[in-house]
RNA sequence: GCUGAGGUAGCCAAGUCCGGACUACGGCGCCAGCCUUGAGAGCUGGUGGUGCUCGUCACCACGGGAGUUCGAAUCUCCCCCUCAGCGCCA
């Protein structure tokens, strides 16, 4: 959510940020008008109200007569405060919606641009893989190697679904074990949140309202899975001031993710968009001059995890109409994947600024004496599992049908060099 | 799941029966000032949010919501959460 203060006293640049986002200008026209009713609004409200409170400590004062007289005059009074406060509440929710459809404000280093193709790839690890025979896509390694079961996750779930086997389950074990503990060198604090969160903290994060279609919903208790441990991991510290010693607070999580793709027609045979995938994620809240420099350094921290993986890969800076709505400025990791042919998104690093704080209610205090300021709050995956599996799985292929196990996970994998 | 006790500011906690000087008692912590060579103690003030006319301003905030009333921390209804005991259970 923006500053509605920014949104006042600077529309020129919201309205500006969001032509280059390519959004349209109803909900913020509609602001504006909105906003200057609604602070008039309270201001007549609150006067009518301190008459009232003024009054109401009168009223045992005075005698028999006078007290029925003011009584009746109180009662007029209370009427119209009443009526007021409908209308208050009738525009602010209108106005909170409105907030809620206005997106962040890109930051000045971000690239103009309308679609992906306006991306701006800052650069490459290296040359793809080329082979001397034909890569293998991951579904077909997998079924090959009796690794993934596609058939078997639908019948005991539904289509979408996949079920990792032998070495396969293992070979996800070992890249999530090693992702923990590259993290833990880094200097983030490892977390293992819920898995079944509540409507509010949703609601902190921006899932919903916008993304309610895309989540599992539990019914019984009014909870959903997971979408992203974004969502719990960022939640951690909602409702809370923090000191400013404690700042910036650097956590990772794994834990598995859960997304309807509601409308989204999983076309795509294989790993690559399934309704359940783990994910290793990396959430930050610092002080906000130091965010953008935080942005970069997390980005090098997801991007160690590919590197040492050995894959290769390029980074994405996202341009203004491919940026996602609550976010200031993203860098995306894509491994290639050469079975598939594709580059594919394999983590997502966000500075949300104070977007998501002010939502979420997440401040911090300069000092003890001074007011509180919200916090800015970053995150990216560190990395997502089932993409880098496709990546591992298809670039360390070899003619003979077997995958070699990358060297930085044999270790985890008991030594094991390949999977036949 | 059942029964009971609770939810008041950063923390502890009074007030709730019986609505009105609650401007939410008191304490702890923290901040500022005074005092002090310094520290401590002591004293004074401050310590959540929003709005604007930026003030010794107004409104809001006693788990959340709705209601009764001129007036609600206090009364009524619904919901949420915590703790204890019992039951069930990996």
């Amino acid at each position: 959510m923006l500053d509605p203060k920014i949104i006042r006293e600077d529309p020129e640049l919201v309205r500006q940020s969001l032509v280059n986002r390519g959004f349209d200008l109803t909900y913020f026209e509609r602001f504006l008008e909105i906003d200057n009713r609604w602070r008039a609004l309270i201001d007549e409200g609150n006067r009518l109200k301190a008459q009232r409170n003024k009054c109401a400590q009168e009223i045992p004062k005075l005698g028999e007569e006078e007290k029925r007289k003011l009584i009746g005059e109180m009662r007029t009074l209370s009427e119209r405060v009443q009526q007021i406060e409908s209308e208050e509440v009738s525009i602010e929710k209108e106005r909170d919606e409105i907030l809620q459809n206005i997106p962040n404000i890109p930051h000045v280093s971000v690239p103009v641009g309308s679609s992906d193709a306006d991306d701006v790839i800052v650069r490459y690890s290296s040359e793809v893989r080329k082979f001397d025979f034909k890569p293998l896509s991951h579904w077909e390694l997998g079924e090959r190697l009796d690794i993934i079961d596609f058939e078997r996750g639908t019948k005991i779930a539904m289509s979408g679904f996949y079920v990792l086997k032998g070495l396969g389950a293992r070979l996800e074990r070992a890249l999530i074990n090693f992702m923990l503990d590259l993290h833990l060198k880094q200097g983030y604090k490892e977390i293992f949140p819920t898995v079944l969160i509540n409507e509010k903290s949703c609601f902190g994060t921006g899932q919903l309202p916008k993304m309610k279609e895309d989540m599992y919903h539990i019914e019984a208790d009014n909870l959903f899975l997971n979408p992203t441990a974004e969502v719990p991991v960022t939640n951690l510290h909602s409702d809370e001031i923090l000191s400013i010693d404690q700042l910036p607070i650097l956590y990772d999580a794994y834990l598995p993710s859960f997304r309807r793709e509601a409308g989204k027609h999983i076309e795509t045979k294989g790993i690559g968009r399934v309704h359940q995938f783990n994910k290793v994620e990396l959430v930050k809240f610092v002080v906000p001059e130091t965010s953008m420099d935080h942005l970069e350094s997390l980005l090098k921290n997801a991007e160690e995890v590919v590197q040492l993986l050995g894959l290769p890969y390029r980074i994405k800076l996202l341009c203004t109409g491919d940026l996602g709505f609550h976010s200031a400025k993203t860098y995306d990791i894509e491994a290639h994947a050469p079975g598939m042919d594709q580059w594919l998104e394999v983590s997502s690093c966000s500075n949300f600024l104070d977007f998501q704080a002010r939502r979420a209610m997440i401040k911090f205090r300069r000092a003890p004496h001074l007011k509180s300021e919200f916090v800015h709050t970053l995150n990216g995956s560190g990395i997502a599992l089932p993409r880098t599996m496709i990546s591992v799985m298809e670039n360390y292929q070899t003619r003979d049908g077997l995958i070699e196990i990358p060297a930085i996970l044999r270790n985890y994998m008991g030594g094991i060099e390949r999977i036949e």
